[in-house]
RNA sequence: GGCCAGGUAGCUCAGUUGGUAGAGCAGCGGACUGAAAAUCCGCGUGUCGGCGGUUCGAUUCCGCCCCUGGCCA
């Protein structure tokens, strides 16, 4: 959609740091997959969040939200103000509602369970975190491994912690959505895929692979990097990454859009990201200053 | 020009012994609390190439025409 240009270009208006909500630009060495801010970018406006573990390590909302706040902190100390950009809504929302308060979970015991868990099928895990938690509304073998874990390491369903210990966000947030019609974002995303493949995407994910991490270790599972795997892997050919990139975009944008129309809350300043980023970032700033609320 | 094979959803195709049709992919809608660029759920969107004929009824059978591919001239 164009969330970078747009926050580069209100950097101009207000003394701006950016905390980022990627769940992949978290990833180091994965640049070009990721659309990661170049540094000549991070070298104008500082960055916070980008290049925190390696591909192989894990990453998560939960490390992010505790986190983010120390960043946020940090900005506000130097007299700067912080913008959280990014399209990872869960990690927006960890950040403005909090997740739950996750008790303890022992090592060993969770990597027994993550062991016994891998080799169940699809519908069995679905069958037996709907067992442990009533309230487990389906979602398929990652939601439920995930009920599973917590039900089997806590002795309380998922649904227990998440209606008892809620923690309360470490923001108050202030929601801006860029939006365009289905067609326009759908040409940017088909530019943008060739763009990655021109710039050096296939080559810079046969790079990470050297290293040995395994096709589907965390970093590499992601939009652009599992299709140049594929191509690396000879399961597709080298013309047809770009195009598969842009499909899985597609499809990863219109999730995005439902989920920022129904989970974000509130009433989130629309931004018709057609216009210029200038333009847009003219239309926040002039947003902002109807709120009136005074404070940063 | 002749012969053959095709023309069905956005794409690749299936199918209807004559009762107006369905798969995959794409697309659209939805769910979402520590893997979220993840993981799932739901929904066919159609002048069955065109015009005639036969028939109660044609996407299906027949004729002509148009288009695409192949072979032969």
């Amino acid at each position: 959609m164009g969330k970078t240009a747009v926050a580069l270009a209100l950097a101009k208006h207000w003394p701006l740091e950016i905390v980022s909500a990627d769940s992949r630009q978290v990833y180091r060495r994965l640049d070009i997959g990721t659309a990661k801010p170049t540094r000549k970018m991070q070298a104008r406006v500082a960055h916070h969040g980008l290049d925190l573990v390696d591909p192989g390590q894990r990453y998560s909302a939960g490390r992010f939200a505790a986190a983010a706040p120390a960043w946020i902190d940090g900005i506000r100390a130097r007299g700067r103000w912080p913008a959280v950009v990014g399209g990872t809504g869960l990690y927006i929302r960890a950040l403005t509602d909090g997740l739950f308060a996750e008790p303890p979970l022992d090592p060993a015991r969770r990597r027994r369970v993550a062991a016994w868990t891998a080799t169940l099928e699809s519908r069995e895990l679905v069958r037996v975190a709907t067992r442990l938690d009533s309230s487990f509304g389906g979602g398929g073998r990652q939601r439920a491994s995930r009920a599973i874990e917590i039900a089997l390491l806590t002795g309380r369903p998922l649904c227990y912690w998440q209606r008892t210990a809620k923690q309360l966000g470490s923001v108050e947030p202030w929601f801006v959505v860029l939006t365009a019609p289905r067609h326009v974002l759908h040409e940017r995303i088909a530019r943008r895929s060739d763009d990655m493949v021109r710039r050096g995407l296939i080559e810079e994910v046969a790079a990470v692979l050297s290293e040995g991490h395994a096709p589907r270790s965390p970093g590499l599972d992601a939009i652009g990097i599992r299709e140049a795997v594929e191509y690396l892997h000879g399961q597709r050919s080298r013309e047809s990454v770009a195009a598969a990139v842009a499909t899985s975009t597609r499809q990863y944008a219109k999730r995005q859009e439902t989920w920022f129309r129904h989970q974000l809350g509130g009433e989130p300043l629309l931004i018709d990201a057609t216009r210029s980023p200038e333009a847009q970032a003219e239309q926040i700033a002039t947003g902002w200053a109807d709120t009136n609320r005074g404070d940063s």
